[in-house]
DNA sequence: AGAATTACCTGAGCGC
DNA sequence: TGCGCTCAGGTAATTC
């Protein structure tokens, strides 16, 4: 599933290959997402040139000039890109074709992403508006996570996982961060102290920016294949020994979500 | 307002 | 072999 790093090197890899070309054709076999595809994509992109591609949380906003072409990858979304026509396979739901004959192409069996097109700011539209600070951001800190921790009841693992909160931690990563923060997923937010929120931040920003990496590579090109960079220490690991101190890893369910962590080393 | 629950969707894995 | 069941989970919408 693509969580924030992928999505990041998503958006750098497309940047670089396709900032400054100009849409020619938009091809939509399937418009039933998770928010329907608007048909008038299709007449709109062709001739707009792609200015840049921006992030955020786990949107990726690609700047056509006179408005915003909108993709979020939902759960088993990916984007491939080639450099040639090449015949559609199942759940490739939507071609970008550009001035250059690349081809931008959009697969989501699940059907959960979202595709769309909206003009004007960003920050005025309803998917993004209420979205919270990027968590690899300066805004993104322990005064900040402490406030919005402080007087709430709910499970830490659920509050950073909320958008409104911290934009882009998914599951894999919530799990991750708070066992490398020695914190338990379960505790109720608002009993965290100054000092767990500042080591909570910090490892959140850690685990994201160790996965992105310098190399990391993702379903993009032709040749490329979807990897965790992440080396996961309890994500998908129930019942199997912790990592740092050899007892077996507890495995509940958190707000409907797998929740792994060792209840000997958070605490 | 905050918290909990539901809906959307298909492939994989499992028991029988 | 194949049927039916459960699970996976991001996020918006809905309900409590």
């Amino acid at each position: 599933m693509p969580e924030l790093p992928e999505v990041e090197v998503t958006r750098r890899r497309l940047e670089r290959e396709l900032a400054g070309k100009r849409f020619t054709q938009i091809v939509l076999r399937v418009a039933k997402l998770r928010l329907p595809v608007p048909v008038a994509l299709a007449e709109i992109l062709p001739g707009l040139t792609l200015r840049a591609i921006i992030r955020r949380g786990k949107y990726l906003l690609f700047d056509c000039g006179s408005g915003w072409l909108l993709i979020h990858l939902g759960m088993t979304g990916y984007l491939r890109l080639f450099s040639r026509p090449t015949p559609p396979e199942k759940h490739d739901h939507i071609d970008f074709i550009f001035d250059d004959g690349h081809l931008l192409r959009f697969h989501d069996p699940r059907k959960f992403g979202i595709v769309s097109w909206f003009a004007g700011d960003p920050q005025q539209q309803p998917l993004l508006a209420g979205i919270g600070p990027e968590p690899l951001t300066e805004a993104f800190n322990s005064g900040y996570l402490f406030d919005a921790a402080r007087g709430r009841k709910v499970a830490i693992k659920q509050l950073i996982m909320n958008s409104a909160v911290v934009a882009g931690v998914g599951n894999i990563y919530a799990n991750e961060a708070l066992f490398r923060a020695g914190i338990r997923p379960d505790r109720a937010s608002g009993t965290l102290t100054v000092s767990e929120c500042s080591v909570l931040a910090t490892v959140i920003r850690d685990v994201l920016e160790e996965s992105i990496g310098d190399g990391s590579t993702c379903r993009i090109a032709e040749e490329t294949v979807t990897y965790h960079p992440l080396d996961l220490k309890v994500y998908g690991r129930g019942g199997e020994a912790c990592s740092g101190c050899g007892k077996q890893l507890d495995e509940i369910r958190l707000g409907n979500r797998s929740t792994v962590f060792c209840r000997s080393c958070q605490k």
